[in-house]
DNA sequence: CGAGTGATTGACTTAGATCAATGACCGTGG
DNA sequence: CCACGGTCATTGATCTAAGTCAATCACTCG
């Protein structure tokens, strides 16, 4: 399962495992960098509070994704991660990661193309951010996940979870998939969603 | 001024240049990716278009930064990329940089860290737009971009670009930028914005 | 069985988007 | 040289959708 396949035996070697429980820290902002993570089972999610409390999720990284790429060139962490459920993870420490890419060209190819879908990945996130509309803003993330089926989306986790990822409050995003099963533009089934009509042509609001 | 010390010898050499006028496209999401660009003078912002019209600014490149690095690693582009100003760029064919990258570690390493940073500032972006608060979307804005001197924050164009940057629309930027100066939070001066006071303990809004 | 959390819905408030109008500038062409 | 079109900066009025506070029900876990 485990999609580490791009890491050289090298680093896989030196890699230390770590278990969390569900709300664990696994570094916090402002804390020095261990290395790369990459989780092996449940989820962990990137974010940044500001003063106010309110905490920007900017990864949810489930089960063979990585986390803190980026902070391998950093001293510190910018971020905070906590393991939003219980979650295991593996830690490649920064100095064997860091020779190991100077020395193998094609593990840092990969990692190179590693960064640059996190960079694409980030644009698509704050494009979908500069929507307003909440129903919007569903929408796109509709669209941005659906299956192979063109009509299903499956999000895993809580409802409340994926709110926080769209940047919405959870009433608003109750409300809104409520109003959109309503008006017959949805169905939903447990942790999917079938999107019931998704031609250009019926713009409920748009012009 | 240039910053491109980072690319070797043999990507410069193969290097094109381009002229743009302000508001003109240099590309446009969809299309093939031909390479990555440098903003040699003036300014291209990176931005996708939604439906309705409204564009969410990406990333706005000055003379010395690139534009498009992780499209190198796609077959199109997902962005549109528009001359904010007149402005003169240079190609670095893909072709050519990707060969080099495989050939030169010390060009690849230069590269990823560009990406790394990349990552970092567009987290940091998306940080921002979580936050709903004009007024303490402003004042993260200042605080990241103070100058050396602690107190100024020199921007550079428009307000109404500075507007589209924050994820504003300009008037709620210009109505909150009086409403702190009113409030001798900050003071203006032409392109500049001198804080005023900023302790922690003022807090006009907050709790 | 009670505490804790997610899902849901109601009522209310508000801040920012939208629409609109005005003055200051600036470059340009007749 | 100046009138005119364009854009920025600014401010007013209004509207609305999303945030906030709050209550309820269903579930699960220990």
């Amino acid at each position: 399962m485990a999609q580490s396949d791009w890491l050289s035996a090298a680093v896989r070697a030196s890699a230390v495992e770590r278990k969390l429980a569900s709300g664990e820290t696994l570094f916090r902002a402002g804390t020095k960098t261990v290395g790369l993570f990459e989780v092996i089972s449940g989820k962990v999610r990137l974010a940044r509070g500001d003063r106010s409390g309110r905490e920007a999720v900017l990864q949810v990284a489930s089960s063979g994704e990585t986390l803190a790429e980026a902070s391998l060139f950093s001293a510190t962490y910018h971020c905070n991660a906590i393991a939003a459920t219980e979650a295991l993870v593996r830690l490649y420490p920064k100095k064997v990661l860091l020779k190991e890419l100077e020395r193998d060209p094609k593990l840092a190819r990969a990692f190179t193309t590693r960064l640059a879908q996190q960079v694409m990945a980030l644009r698509t996130r704050l494009e979908q951010r500069n929507i307003l509309s909440a129903r919007e803003r569903i929408r796109h993330f509709l669209t941005l996940n659906l299956g192979v089926d063109g009509q299903t989306v499956e999000f895993s986790g809580t409802l409340k979870e994926l709110a926080a990822d769209l940047g919405l409050t959870h009433e608003a995003l109750y409300r809104t998939l409520a109003d959109m099963e309503k008006d017959n533009e949805i169905r939903r089934a447990g942790g999917k969603i079938i999107i019931q009509k998704y031609d250009s042509n019926h713009m409920p609001d748009g012009e």
